[in-house]
DNA sequence: GCCGCAACATGAATAAGATGCAAGTTCTAG
DNA sequence: CTAGAACTTGCATCTTATTCATGTTGCGGC
């Protein structure tokens, strides 16, 4: 039934370009006999002769036409998917299939996309941006290949690239009263509105890496989607919120609104983009994070720190 | 290297209907088992997972969804020539080049083929008319599948389908001087200048059946390529041609030469099918043969005789 | 959390089959 | 008629695909 193979699609071009299983049999790396042998068993399976041998170049019969007209057809195939197979396995191509955790991340990573595109041109990249569901099981399952996160889970198999840190500062209308103060406490925010990305408070950096601390619950919080409508929420004097330095930075050219440190020191999160640990070493996922990086220092110049050592778990 | 085989793609494309490698291996007639070695030997030889096995269905890498496509390109194609052969094989199509040596033929000849063309639309067909070589051994090694001859050869592996038998006579002038006689003797010829196809002696019924037997050599012979040539020469009293009666058939209607019978009972050739013996069988060519009798039965009623027995050459 | 089930992996044994070798056949040219 | 080249054939061998039996893993129910 199923009897046609390739070997003998290609014992068969190798036997029209040469004229003679003596000389075919070299081209293909087997004896003559092999191929006697071949020929014939593929000759019963199919149950016709396929070429006469008694002729100087043999001669085709209609069925060793049809054969060939086949291996024609699909061989240049075969041979393309190899070459395509070679760089996937060689790390040269692949897939990124990303998700950003980062709702501000948009500003610096589509510029790093179109560069990455100019070298990689064969990798398939692809974003889930309105992503509704967790993006590290999707990553460690294989539906994703990059998570762009501030928040490193420790997850096995997973690897973190760092890209940069920058500091999470609080957002505040220019007539606020904290404005006065050249950096903000925790207890400053006990009775203010909070406006914030709608996920949950474990991973926003602010609860995480200040409020919860010092024990502080403030007064409201308030969710909305967009840095925009946040932005202006703020400006409008609705409540205050926590936000990336690079992601304020033009409101701030602007005059627009007003930014404090989070305690003396400041809160520094950094970014990181996680990939599964087998990918971790492919060239066309080091590409990524390269270009990535220097996309970030190129438009984000002298907001956000330099390179951080690597970070990874088990 | 050459390393990914249908097998490999037929199981691919299993998986992925089935989503499980348990289905799959019911489907491709194998074990579990087996498909699990297989899909790791594949793995290694091209140097990448294909699939991810954790997870139900299955979920493909992008090497696997490359293969995938391949699979999807090529299969068909392969299933496709699969049928092809198996028509091939089964008789049901194939190619007929044809020669023929009767320089009338073609009178009937092209339109049995269009007959035969409604019928058997996927056989090759191809008429090699201008003939400057053998056709017999041209047959015999494949460069030609039917001959059309009145001259059997005793030739091992070909195989001859009487068509029909016709009356090969002596076209003379109108007011030539052996019109008066009922019939020619082979004498009456000594001294008339014979015009033929420019073929060799042994091979016009004229001598071999005729003139050879009695000892007569006649006065000059002289050759012309067509049939109508011929028949102008003769009319217009340059000499005496000896042709098949159907092939005058017109030319008497219009009343424009006079034809005698060679010898009191005539001379009756059997106008043949030659065929390499191999495809004597095949359905494709006893239907040609077929058609090509039912029509020249009808172009030719009354005519030329009815069916005869096959003839048979070892 | 433990258990059982189902899917998949693994290792050794076996069956299938592809290849090579050496001798035989056929065809052709001289 | 002979020699040589090309192909075929039968047999031995080696590779490889497949199976069987068993082990491992992941998942859902209790």
């Amino acid at each position: 039934m199923s009897q046609i193979e390739l070997r003998h699609l290609r014992t068969l071009v190798a036997l029209r370009d040469s004229g003679s299983l003596v000389e075919a049999a070299e081209r293909v790396h087997l004896t003559q006999s092999a191929l006697s042998h071949q020929m014939k068993e593929l000759e019963t399976r199919v149950g016709c002769a396929l070429f006469v041998r008694k002729t100087r170049p043999v001669r085709f019969t209609t069925a060793g036409t049809r054969l060939l007209s086949l291996a024609d057809q699909t061989l240049p195939l075969v041979h393309s998917a190899e070459l395509d197979l070679q760089r996937l396995a060689g790390g040269e191509s692949g897939r990124i299939y990303m998700a950003i955790e980062c709702h501000s991340c948009f500003e610096w990573l589509l510029p790093a996309i179109d560069a990455y595109r100019d070298k990689w041109s064969d990798v398939e990249l692809d974003i889930a941006s309105g992503f509704h569901f967790a993006p590290l099981p999707a990553l460690a399952r294989g539906d994703l290949d990059l998570v762009i996160t501030a928040d490193p889970v420790d997850e096995p198999g997973i690897y973190y690239f760092p890209l940069f840190s920058y500091e999470a500062k609080l957002a505040v209308a220019k007539d606020h009263e904290l404005v006065t103060k050249e950096w903000v406490d925790a207890q400053d925010l006990a009775d203010e509105t909070i406006i914030s990305y709608p996920v949950d408070r474990d991973r926003l950096d602010l609860f995480t890496s200040f409020l919860d601390p010092a024990g502080i619950q403030p007064e409201h919080v308030r969710h909305a989607e967009l840095t925009t409508m946040i932005v202006q929420l703020v400006a409008s004097g609705r409540g205050v919120a926590c936000l990336p330095n690079w992601a304020l930075h033009e409101y701030l050219q602007n005059d627009y609104l007003s930014v404090r440190s989070l305690g003396e020191e400041g809160v520094w999160p950094t970014l990181y983009g996680a990939v599964r640990k087998d990918q971790a070493d492919a060239p066309f996922m080091l590409g990524f994070v390269e270009v990535a990086k220097e996309t970030c220092f190129k438009n984000l110049k002298g907001i956000v720190t330099a390179e951080l050592e690597t970070l990874t778990y088990r």
